[in-house]
DNA sequence: CCTAGAACG
DNA sequence: CGTTATAGG
């Protein structure tokens, strides 16, 4: 038996459940999907979005600002608890972190600010990152001490080494790409103890990318960057056996800016 | 030889564009065209659009709000003069108003305030009725002085009486048919000196409506109101032929919440 | 219901 | 370039 997990920034459900979100929740074989950017409030999807055959649904919308932000966990299996926030008095009711427990695991959805230089929103984004750190350490903590496994997936807004993006030398100012978001996610991996499973599976780059601006040519292009990430406990890592990146072919397929980043793990006994 | 002019409030001249004002424009016959809420700056429009071939143009967009409000008159004829504003500190901004003289004639393209009830936009629509009307008798005047005849005409967004509108009962205290606006109308046509010609060549009503809410059902059950006139001095009305108003057979053909009002008139001479 | 700007990404 | 909320109608 394995284990299954995929996360997606959807760009908005609404607008991509009616350009193929539905159609990839039917055919996915994923145990556990984590979806940020839900940008609705649950009782504005359609109830065949908001509570899909077969899945189990934690939905985590921003309270604070309407379409804003927004992510979710979808499991096949019904958790033993759910989570929404991370104890941060700032953040909590923004829409950017939801956990569930399943089993001798914690899955969670992560949605990072997006950040842009030299504007409050940068900032803000930094707030986050010194607040999250500090839960990241002591969620890995409280795991060991319980024997259970972590794995904390989604669009962490940060890409961290120049393989992580095709046009590393022109953004090394922008948000995403800045030295200090770097270090933190190295920190992250570091400090914090935490096992990026795409790279894992994948050392060599450049990519996979799991994001392309909607603007200019950048997808065909290919001019992308890989912010969505899959990280792990070193336990669960360890068991982990394959990890892509669902590249849509063309744009009519494509029902988001993010493509879903999916890891698939040995049966976690 | 005849004369025809054509007012059409096209919600979006962008838009409008996309949907079947191009076509038209293509098709009448009208040697003046009046256009209101064109919501565009001339630059933002389709060449064709802005500069249609065999016409000259007058664009007045609102400069104080961008995207709102915005008049225009297409004449076939190049204008002697070309005006922009009625000489209001509050709105010659505000694209609302603009006129050319054409030899014996000038020709104005109105879109005055929609109001909304206990609202600073009723105030907004008050003090723009009361400037107005000031200016309707000047023009009037002066016009008379020197042996010319004015028309002037747009989307009044007032309906006059009972019979301009099809729910008027139970519209008597929304914007658009509220006691003190209808008084005011009557006062254009009294006491300014104004002819509504469309009235004048149809006595009967109901109707015939010019505009209809996207709103519910309102199109297909005709529920409108005419708000939409062709205001001209008493000479140029005695010369009035005929006049109607172009309803779309259907949404296919419907590239505005308004429909076009025609007036013709005999030889200017 | 529809148009358009604005924020955000 | 795309999604969403909001103003205006």
């Amino acid at each position: 038996m394995s284990f299954t997990i995929t996360t997606a920034n959807v760009n908005g459900l609404r607008a991509a459940s009616g350009k193929g979100y539905v159609e990839w929740l039917t055919a996915t074989s994923a145990d556990v999907i984590c979806l940020q950017e839900v940008r609705a409030e649950p009782l504005q999807l359609a109830e065949h979005v908001r509570e899909p055959e077969g899945w189990h649904t934690l939905w985590a919308p921003s309270t604070a600002a309407k379409g804003r932000a927004g992510v979710a966990v979808l499991t096949r299996q019904e958790p033993l608890a759910r989570r929404v926030g991370f104890g941060s008095a700032e953040f909590d009711t923004t829409g950017r972190y939801a956990e569930v427990d399943l089993p001798g695991l914690t899955v969670a959805s992560l949605y990072l600010p997006s950040g842009e230089v030299d504007t409050p929103r940068q900032e803000e984004k930094e707030r986050f990152m010194a607040e999250f750190l500090e839960y990241l350490k002591s969620l890995r903590k409280r795991a060991e001490e319980a024997g259970r496994e972590v794995v904390v997936c989604g669009d962490w807004n940060i890409a961290h080494r120049e393989v992580d993006l095709k046009n590393w030398r022109t953004n090394q100012k922008n948000a995403g790409f800045l030295p200090e978001e770097r270090a933190w996610l190295g920190r992250v991996l570091d400090e914090a103890g935490y096992v990026d499973v795409v790279r894992r599976l994948h050392p060599e780059g450049p990519g996979p990318y799991s994001w392309w601006s909607y603007r200019g040519r950048a997808f065909d292009n290919d001019a992308g960057w890989r912010i969505d990430y899959i990280m792990t406990t070193p336990g669960l890592a360890a068991k982990s056996l394959a990890a892509h990146v669902e590249r849509a072919p063309s744009h009519p397929e494509r029902w988001s800016d993010h493509a879903p980043v999916t890891a698939v793990f040995d049966d976690l006994g």
